[in-house]
DNA sequence: CTCTTATGGGTAACCGCTATCTATTAGCCA
DNA sequence: TGGCTAATAGATAGCGGTTACCCATAAGAG
């Protein structure tokens, strides 16, 4: 989050309900759960490190006070070593591996079903996704987003598909021995 | 990770250490960055919910007190309820797709550039996966979710590869226009 | 016998996010 | 004109997770 700040700032000084709003259309339909009070809070703790500095720039007395806050240097080099590190969102696929073997392991569900009903919730969140991306601007970002949402969720069904298999196998062995 | 402590106690009640290398068995390779620190906190707040409870179970008086903890009815329910809901987690792309964003806006790097480099690393992990995938036994629950880790490297590989079509477009609009 | 290290178990502080609350501005409608 | 509603701007509290640190035991090393 902070760094999603620092990178908007990047591009020209601003106040929080805007940089909300560019957040927001930066992200298209994946930016709707994005909370408005968070922008405070990080604007604070970045200010409190002295990556961004306010400029009090409420020209207008009837409106209300709007702080905008600019890129210190050491924000700006912040942003720029964000750019350089390559990181990558760990994959977090062991909830439903837990939720498997206790269901097992408990005698409390059949691991099958909970695939078959995963699937089912994978498969709407598909043909959601895709017809977002058919209302997106083809060449947006927000388009780009949602086509790698896609991507990632075609690849989890084909590892529940694998799954299945997995414990079918162990329903066997379990029936027979 | 409450549903995770709890999924391991309706199997059988035990105490906090025995909880960790639980789960850290039943995660694999990738259970090595959970915390030692969180299960108890985790459990305390558990205990103060009314889900667990904890029965004293320090029968040898030289070892140190160790607390065992055991499912409520409630907790219980908690894992029955947990076991019918069908959750998955969001993808979590935002990241990389704002800083490409960041770096073409404020002229700060090259995209074209950033995701040559992410897919760099990528590929590293997609190998380390699939070594670490080869090492563990067949048909096990670690190797399931090793195979879901790769399924899912490959997806967000494809994914730069969009992203790498879509940003040298702009790149040429640019330099054309 | 002491020093060091590893193991087992726990606590406290911090950080990020969400939900919720206040206050002002604007628009609408009766 | 008064009252309702939504949008804008900001602040706060609480929850959940991670990190860093602390205490005790056990095992070796010198």
């Amino acid at each position: 989050m902070q760094d999603a700040v620092l990178a908007m700032l990047a591009k020209e000084p601003s106040h929080g309900y805007h940089l909300h709003a560019r957040l927001r259309r930066s992200l298209g339909p994946l930016g709707e759960s994005m909370n408005r009070g968070q922008i405070y809070v990080t604007l604070a703790r970045l200010e409190r490190a002295g990556l961004v500095v306010c400029e009090r720039a409420d020209g207008l007395p009837e409106r209300p006070e709007r702080k905008v806050y600019a890129l210190t240097p050491a924000g700006q080099q912040r942003v720029a070593a964000w750019l350089a590190e390559v990181g990558w969102p760990k994959p977090d696929l062991a909830e439903f591996h837990l939720k498997l073997a206790a269901a097992a392991a408990a005698r409390l569900a059949d691991p099958v079903e909970l695939v078959a009903a995963q699937r089912r919730e994978l498969l709407r969140r598909l043909r959601e996704a895709q017809r977002a991306a058919l209302a997106e601007p083809v060449g947006s970002g927000a388009g780009l987003l949602l086509e790698g949402v896609v991507l990632r969720l075609q690849a989890d069904l084909r590892w529940l598909d694998a799954c299945e298999r997995a414990w079918s196998k162990v329903d066997d062995e379990v029936e027979g021995g």
